[in-house]
Parts: C-alpha cells; structure tokens; sequence
RNA sequence: GUCCCCAUCGUCUAGCCUGGUCCAGGACACCGGCCUUUCACGCCGGCAACAGGGGUUCAAAUCCCCUUGGGGACGCCA
C-alpha cells in the first residue's frame, strides 16, 4: 500500500480547542503509526472569519502539544488558481453549471421542501438552464438525481446515503471563493492526501465530497469518521462545559503529554492500558481500535492521568513545564539540578503543575514566613532546646542526604527524650512555613544543608523574639 | 420536519466482528481499611452497567428486527 498520508485542516477562526487537537492527534498518530506523512492546511476561506491571531494561537497549540507536521502550513487563501482550474474541467465536463438564484429565492425554496416534509435544499432551477458567467453568480455541482452514495467509513462502516436527499450544493460563491466542502476535495487530491481521519459531524458532507470525486474522476481516500467530545450535558462540547482551547489546559497546568494520553483514549483503547507515553501512542495507534460511541470530556479523569504523568515523567521533562509557573508565582528559579530535586519531592503530590508550583514557593525565598496557625501551635519555647540540638547535630553532618539525615535525628530524639512526631511538626512549620509539605527528609535533603541550618536558626530567633 | 450515526458501571472503556471461558474485566470518581513525620503516593477491599421489547439458537452483552433514548447534519460557515 501506498505511504498515509493524512491532514489536519483547521479553520483559523478561533483557538484550538480540545475537539479539533483531538482530531489533529488522530490524524498525527496514524501517520506517524505508518510512517507516513501529516499535512497541516489552514482553511481560511471565510474571509470574515478568519484572522491571523487564530492561525499564530493554533500553531503555538500545536508546538505545545508537540504535534508536528511534515508539510505546510498550506493556506486555502493562497491556492485561488488550483480552485479555479478544477472548476473549469467541472464546467467543461458538464459536471458543473452556473447558478443565479439570489439568497432570498434558496430561503423560499428551503422553507418550501422543508414545509413539504423533506430536507430543505435546492430545487435544481438553474441546472439545465445552460447559464454562463456572470456577475453573481454560483458554481454548482451537476449532482446524480438518483442511485445511491455509499461512504465507506474505516471506523463506522457503511454509510448510504440516498441521493435524493443530496442537492446541487455550491462549490464557488459569487465572489469567486470556493466552498469548504469544494476546496477541501482539490486540497485533499492534490496533497495527495489518502487517508481524511475527522469529526463525526462531518459524515453528512463525505458523500457529497465523494460526489465530486468520481465528477473529477479520481479515486476515493479512505474515510474515518472519529465520534465526538460532548460536555457533561451530553451535548456538543463548548464553552458552557468549561475551557476549549490547548493552551487554557496549558495554563491550568496539564502537561502536553497527559493532555495527549487523555484525548485519545476518549474514543480509541488498547485492552485495559490507560497510561500511555508518547511514543507507546506512535507505536500502538491503529484505526481499528477506535470507537464508535461519542464520549464525555471529564476534568476529573484527564487530572489523574496528569498526576500519573507528573509522577512518571523525567524531573527534567517536568521542571522545565514547572518552571513558568513559577515565575508567574514571581519566583526565580532555573532548569538544573536543585529544581529537579525539587520536582522530586513534589511529584507524588500534585494533580498539576500548578499545584506544583504552589507547593514549592517555600523552597526559594531566603527567608520563609509562618503560617499563622502553624506556628502559633508548633513554634512553641518547648522546642527551643530540641531544634539547638538539632542544629548542632546537623552541621556536623556532611551527607546531607535523606538516609544520613536519619542519624541526627536519633540522636536528638534519645537527648530530649521526644517522639520524632513531636520534632517533626515543628521542624516543617520552620523549614516549610506550613504544616502540610512533603517528607521531612525529602524536603532536608532538596533545600540543603545551608537553607536548613538557616531557617532552623531563624525559627530559634522567632520563638525566642516572642 | 428530513437524513445520518450511536447505545456495557455516574464517566472513559475491555468484551461484541469469530455466540458458551462474563451472575461482565480495568480505570477515574466515591466509600472503607492498611501504611505513616503532615499532605499525598502506594497497597487491600467495597459500591456500581449489558436501555426496553421481540426474535434466531441447546446457549446472546455478543447475531437480526422494532421501540426508546442520545448525538450530529441539513449555509454563497468550516
């Protein structure tokens, strides 16, 4: 068989939203599933729709996402001549005509059909009429009356549409702009794409768009139609449901990877496996595993498999993911080993790297500030001689790692006769500033002997000064 | 209204094509318990589904039909 060659064709009209990278990642995977290749192809056709700021936003959502694409961006607006040579061999073949019923006379004729119990559509006036070009006119497409269009869809199976129930639909406007459904067919033929992987509500078009393959008389590609992402309601995912676009997923502090794992396994799975890397992705993808059913998107699952990812992904992959939000926190801190070790006491606890962030603000100022609470009920006179002890016993103490951490503890625990609960508490509050943080030894270990000392001997200054 | 698609726990899903191994498995969420220096992680256990009705068959979650429900499409948008 012929190399895939797939294509993501988003309407530059918006951001991307979870929906469309959904689709972009189906596409992405199955071509880089068959080692073939992936198209990226702005369909700005809607002039009035579509700005720049749209293209530069999915763009930057796909290099987030790390879908990369081996040809394109190609851009619809730019391709008026390849339109228009496709529709003169329509118009020569007699497979297309030109149409010049105004707006207001469709309108009459849809309420019409549709009063008359059928599908609204148009009613074909112009069709023999053997018109020529003029101004305001339309190009339509010659559409067989009867028979039967079958799509042959990859993931649905056989889809028949009865013809009838097709009209002669327009493939250039008045203004010379071809249509979506026209302008997608001469893309798709010559990119040479082979393989057309998109939402579920884009059924209804293929056999139209088949249509026009066999008027131009090329052969078909292979359709797969993926079932779409509704909101909790069950219905069609959109802004009520809570945030579209990538890049807001972004900013809660998903990392890309989980974002991927999440988005696919809604509508395709590999036996019971729900982690998946991103390569595993590249490796296991095949059509045939995907589902039929729509699905609900679920905040709650996709921040599990974020926690998953945190957990299992490279320190380094994370921090550096980690490392605007901590900035946005106004904390200056730096790819490199004290961050990794950072990220390693925190991995286990965060659901995003938001959360993250927040939770290891108290690693970086030089001096922390207390809880209220805390440490009004842990930085009491009591613990005065313990946390002296402690000091002592830690500077003297080289290995500053969690395992050699455990033998001066022992000691002050056997000096003051105190249950290492008792030390510990206080010891985070003073460290931490809050009495929830990681391990005591994880977080001895990640800020180091000096930072240690120091907040010991501040917290000592602190109960004293009171 | 017309056409198209879909239908397993609350949610994502495995199983369905090639009926029996399924009084239906996993995951998220939820509820218990264990572990424990806080919070988490982890581990153990629990709750919970084949939409309904007809067939076919010795046997149906699996095949067929109908009903119901949900979704989508009917644009000189994509």
């Amino acid at each position: 068989m012929d190399k895939v060659v797939t294509r993501f064709p988003p309407s530059p009209t918006g951001y991307l939203h979870v929906g469309g990278a959904r689709t972009a990642l189906f596409n992405w995977l199955y071509a880089r599933h068959t080692q073939g290749r992936f198209v990226l192809r702005i369909e700005d056709t809607d002039a009035e729709r579509s700005t720049q700021a749209s293209v530069d936003a999915i763009l930057e959502a796909l290099e987030w996402l790390g879908i990369d694409w081996d040809d394109g961006p190609y851009f619809q607006s730019r391709r008026m001549d390849i339109y228009n040579e496709y529709i003169g061999k329509l118009l020569e073949s007699g497979a297309a005509y030109y149409c010049t019923c105004t707006p207001e006379q469709l309108e009459e004729m849809r309420k019409m059909a549709k009063e008359a119990g059928g599908k609204p559509k148009y009613d074909g006036s112009c069709r023999e009429k053997g018109l020529e070009k003029t101004d305001g006119a339309v190009v339509r497409l010659k559409a067989p009356v009867m028979g039967t269009t079958v799509v042959e869809d990859v993931i649905k199976g056989n889809i028949v549409f009865q013809n009838d129930e097709l009209d002669d639909f327009i493939l250039l406007r008045s203004d010379g702009i071809p249509t979506y459904n026209y302008a997608v067919v001469v893309d798709d033929i010559t990119m040479g794409i082979n393989t057309v992987i998109r939402g579920d509500d884009h059924v209804n078009n293929t056999p139209r768009q088949i249509l026009l393959y066999k008027a131009l008389n090329i052969p078909l590609p292979a359709f797969g139609h993926v079932p779409m992402v509704l909101g909790n309601d069950r219905s069609r995912l959109s802004k009520r449901h809570g945030a579209m676009s990538v890049t807001a997923y972004r900013d809660m502090g998903f990392l890309p990877d989980a974002l991927l794992n999440y988005l696919v396994r809604l509508g395709w799975s590999f036996g019971d496996q729900e982690f998946f890397t991103r390569n595993e992705l590249i490796e296991k993808f095949t059509l045939d595993n995907v589902g039929k059913s729509a699905g609900i998107f679920d905040m709650e699952k996709l921040q599990a498999l974020n926690a998953d990812h945190i957990k299992a992904a490279s320190p380094r992959y994370v921090s550096k993911h980690l490392l605007p939000f901590l900035k946005e926190a106004g904390c200056e801190a730096e790819e490199g080993e004290f961050l990794d070790k950072v990220v390693l006491t925190l991995n286990a606890r965060s659901k995003t790297l938001k959360e993250m962030a927040e939770g290891a603000l108290f690693y970086f100022p030089d001096t922390v500030s207390y809880d209220e609470d805390a440490s009004k009920k842990f930085l009491m006179e009591s613990i005065l001689e313990p946390f002296k002890l402690l000091i002592d016993e830690l500077k003297s103490l080289d290995d500053f790692t969690e395992k050699a951490l455990e033998t001066p503890f022992k000691t002050v625990m056997e000096k003051t006769d105190l249950k290492f609960g008792k030390i510990a508490q206080p010891l985070r509050v003073a460290l931490t500033g809050k009495t929830v943080s990681p391990g005591i030894f994880e977080v001895l270990e990640a800020l180091g002997k000096e930072k240690v000392i120091k907040r010991l001997e501040k917290a000592v200054q602190y109960i004293e000064s009171r």
